[in-house]
RNA sequence: UGGGGUAUCGCCAAGCGGUAAGGCAUUGGUUUUUGGUACCAAUAUUCGGGGGUUCGAAUCCCUCUACCCCAUCCA
């Protein structure tokens, strides 16, 4: 299994470590006006399971702040959802609605402080207000109401004496902010509607923004898991969260990508489209990606938990391809569930040199899964084969029935074609074949060999079933609307014959059957009368492969071309400055073009510049590393000043570190602030050049490393890299590199 | 166009200055009374492009490009 562990795990055990939480608290928070889909189950799983992996607690919260459109069966379908895939979210549901007082009381909180007010501006003037994401916004006129009048307007808004929309409460923060979400963003909202649990008890209702970052703290969660498009509203997040001043410890969010599939359709518009529009029969039509659609079809939990675990979590915007949530499902059903023999298009074989009838006991699992059971299977002189199992012309390679090539009836016995039977129109509606009567499974003593053995029923015993094949619901890998919708998405055959046992004796709701695929007894429509059977998902199959292989998309040509943009050029005091560089001091364009772009670094370069006359050597330390430091700060901010520098470069340039240790000692000295020299001899980082010293440590690694050295020799070039790793490694990261590199070709190629 | 993100194989995804993990898909082969499973093997001289720093760069610096998100009184 997946061994690495996410960002965000990785995010948790560092703040549990550094103490900052004792305990993990996450949260799933739908907001129940939807069903859930294998998205939601790839955050499920992410939250519950961070919570158990760290023995930390999840709450299940509904995030139901927007009374126009929750409801509770979508609670309902969320906790299923929750329930099915194995997770225990503990006393009690959370949801949003149980802290409307308390959050009544934030809010007022924030206008005493002077952070919120209440703006009596239209709809259209808060939007035309709002500025672009080129321009900025302008506050709005009502904005200097005092606190008094704002308290007072607020409360009367909760007491619903003003009608929708004519006021709002607002943060007060910056309408001319880069990040939008941060232009004074709407808090509280008028709403004269019922809320599903709240009922009339409420005409305000908080927003996302100021709600869900309270929530967080109310739960005492720490980590705040939400998908991508959350990362603008961090901002808010943190400044809600801020400017209340709450006791310490307070959660803090971390985004991630949402889920995206191949063939399929993840919003929460299109499938209520799909469903409202009646092009599939329900949120629980098993062609949907919904969490009902995948558990009526019969995709077990475990396989959807795996399928989230495999594709991993991170913040690249992905689409997973839909093979390998079928590999999830196969994979688990193929240690579970039953094989039985099912032929959906029957083709009739009468085997004319049996008379009678005889049971055969046939073992419900492979030699290869280890469990117990077996069945009774009848043969007798009448059965069908599935129609694709017998050819007349077959394509090469084709290891089935035709009238020269023997089959055996899996289970049974292996049968010759004697006769085609065809109807006036040319259609084959009847085999007349032959067995071999020592040819009987288990008991074979006709030491004859056929290519492969096919499925089938006795017609005297076999049941009538429907059987319900789906295929991807679109027809488009990325689609977007109703026109890619795939036409045959679903084919139902009315009279697929099955062996009897299935009904008869049931020994499970999932089987697999033989060389087609796993199906499920579909829960809602199977009857003893009726049997309804659901295709979950086919069996891999490598012969139809061969005969059309896919067209492999040439997206080795379509490599993309590179457009180079322009670069903005530089001004006049900056090309005079690189003009300088380049020519007086000899600085590398490169260089001479990053310090000369940036005044900071320029200014710093100079500083530094007036203790040592080391320009290149300064210019590449400057350039590089105090230009990371410097990214996004003043130069007053910085731990270290450019005389430390200038210090540092001397001792690389004498000789007395390398420039790896350089790094090092940089990273001390913008930590603390040091001289580099006191760092240097407090860590005895004195580099060593002496030969006699780093010999023997390249002697030992080669030593240690015969199947390397041999590598190296036959040619891997790129072990260098390595070696000379594992040399300055044993020396602390004190060996001259250079000498080390020297050194180490020699030892080798000797 | 401002801000915030992202870019490693056909699809996901590790990697945090020292030999480019793993899974899916694909292709061979072995086992097989499922054209299934299992097993073995192959598959990135290269990390969006170009420069720079370094003995050494997917990782650090500069720069360009592409894609995603933000101007709901939705979440």
């Amino acid at each position: 299994m997946n061994e690495s562990k996410d960002f965000l795990r990785l995010i948790v055990e560092e703040d549990l470590n550094s103490g900052k939480y004792k305990e993990v608290v996450t949260r799933f928070p739908p907001e129940p006006n939807g069903f859930p889909h294998i998205g939601h189950a790839k955050s499920i799983a992410l939250n519950f399971g961070i919570a158990r992996d760290y023995k930390g607690h999840c709450n299940l919260r509904m995030d139901d702040t927007d009374p126009s459109k929750e409801d509770t069966k979508y609670v309902q379908a969320l906790k299923d959802a929750v329930e099915w895939l194995g997770f225990d979210w503990g006393e009690n549901v959370y949801y949003t609605s149980d802290y409307f007082s308390k959050l009544y009381v934030y809010a007022q909180e924030l206008i005493k402080m002077g952070k919120a007010y209440v703006d009596s501006l239209s709809e259209e003037e808060i939007r035309e207000y709002r500025g672009t994401v080129t321009q900025p916004g302008k506050r709005s006129r009502y904005a200097q109401r005092s606190v008094e009048e704002n308290l007072e307007l607020f409360e009367k808004m909760k007491q619903g004496e003003f009608k929708d929309g004519e006021h709002i409460l607002r943060a007060k923060i910056d309408m001319s902010a880069a990040n939008m979400k941060m232009r004074d963003p709407l808090l509280y909202r008028i709403r004269h509607v019922k809320h599903f649990r709240a009922g009339d008890e409420w005409s305000i209702y908080p927003m996302y923004d100021f709600a869900h970052c309270l929530s967080d703290y109310i739960e005492g969660v720490t980590h705040s898991i939400c998908t991508l498009e959350f990362e603008n509203n961090r901002d808010v997040y943190n400044w809600v969260l801020d400017t209340l001043k709450l006791k310490p410890p307070r959660p803090y969010q971390h985004e991630f990508a949402r889920l995206g599939i191949n063939y399929t359709v993840m919003s929460k518009r299109k499938l209520l489209e799909l469903v409202e529009g009646g092009y599939v029969s329900g949120w629980d039509d098993p062609r949907l990606p919904s969490i009902a659609g995948y558990k009526r079809r019969g995709y077990t939990p475990e396989s959807i938990l795996n399928f989230c675990d495999q594709i991993g979590v991170a913040k690249a915007n992905s689409t997973v391809d839909i093979s390998q949530l079928e590999f999830c499902i196969r994979d688990d059903l193929n240690t579970k569930v039953p094989r039985v023999l099912c032929v959906l298009d029957p083709l009739k074989v009468s085997i004319v040199n049996y008379e009678g009838s005889e049971e055969i006991e046939a073992s419900y699992y492979p030699h290869d899964v280890p469990k117990e059971g077996s069945r009774k299977v009848l043969f007798s002189k009448e059965i069908y084969i599935e129609r694709d199992d017998f050819n007349e012309e077959p394509p090469s390679g084709y290891f089935r029935l035709t009238p020269t090539q023997d089959v055996r009836l899996r289970h049974g016995y292996i049968i010759t074609c004697k006769e085609v039977v065809k109807d006036t129109n040319g259609n084959i509606i009847e085999i007349k074949a032959e067995y071999y009567p020592d040819s009987k499974s288990g008991s074979d003593t006709s030491g004859r060999k056929v290519k492969s053995a096919i499925q089938w029923v006795s017609a005297k015993k076999a049941k009538e079933i429907e059987v319900r094949l789906y295929d991807r619901l679109y027809k488009n890998e990325a689609p977007e609307s109703i026109e890619d919708l795939n036409p045959n998405s679903l084919h139902v055959i009315q009279n697929a014959l099955i062996e009897s046992a299935v009904i008869d004796e049931k020994p499970d709701v999932r089987f697999q059957f033989e060389r087609q695929g796993y199906f499920y007894a579909d829960p809602v429509d199977y009857s003893d009368e009726k049997p309804v059977f659901n295709k979950i998902v086919s069996l891999k199959d490598s012969w139809s492969k061969k005969k059309k292989p896919q067209s492999r998309q040439n997206k080795a040509q379509a490599k993309k071309v590179q457009i180079d943009g322009e670069v903005t050029p530089m001004s006049e005091a900056e090309q005079a400055l690189f003009d300088r560089y380049t020519t007086k001091l000899h600085l590398n364009s490169e260089v001479a073009n990053t310090l000369a772009r940036d005044i900071n670094l320029s200014a710093f370069y100079s500083q530094a510049l007036s203790v040592i006359n080391s320009p290149v050597a300064l210019a590449n330390i400057v350039s590089n590393e105090v230009a990371r430091e410097l990214k996004g700060r003043e130069i007053s901010e910085l731990k270290f000043s450019a005389t430390q520098i200038a210090k540092l470069v001397k001792i690389i340039d004498d000789g007395t570190i390398s420039n790896k240790i350089a790094k090092q000692v940089f990273e001390q000295m913008s930590k603390t602030g040091k001289d580099p020299m006191w760092i240097v001899e407090q860590k005895g980082l004195i580099q060593i050049s002496d030969p006699s010293v780093i010999v023997p440590v390249i002697e030992d690694v080669i030593a240690k490393n015969p199947d390397n050295v041999a590598k190296f020799r036959a040619g891997n070039r790129k072990l260098l890299g390595f070696f000379v790793g594992q040399v300055l490694k044993s020396t602390g990261g004190k060996a001259n590199p250079q000498i080390v590199n020297k050194l180490v070709i020699e030892s080798l190629e000797k």
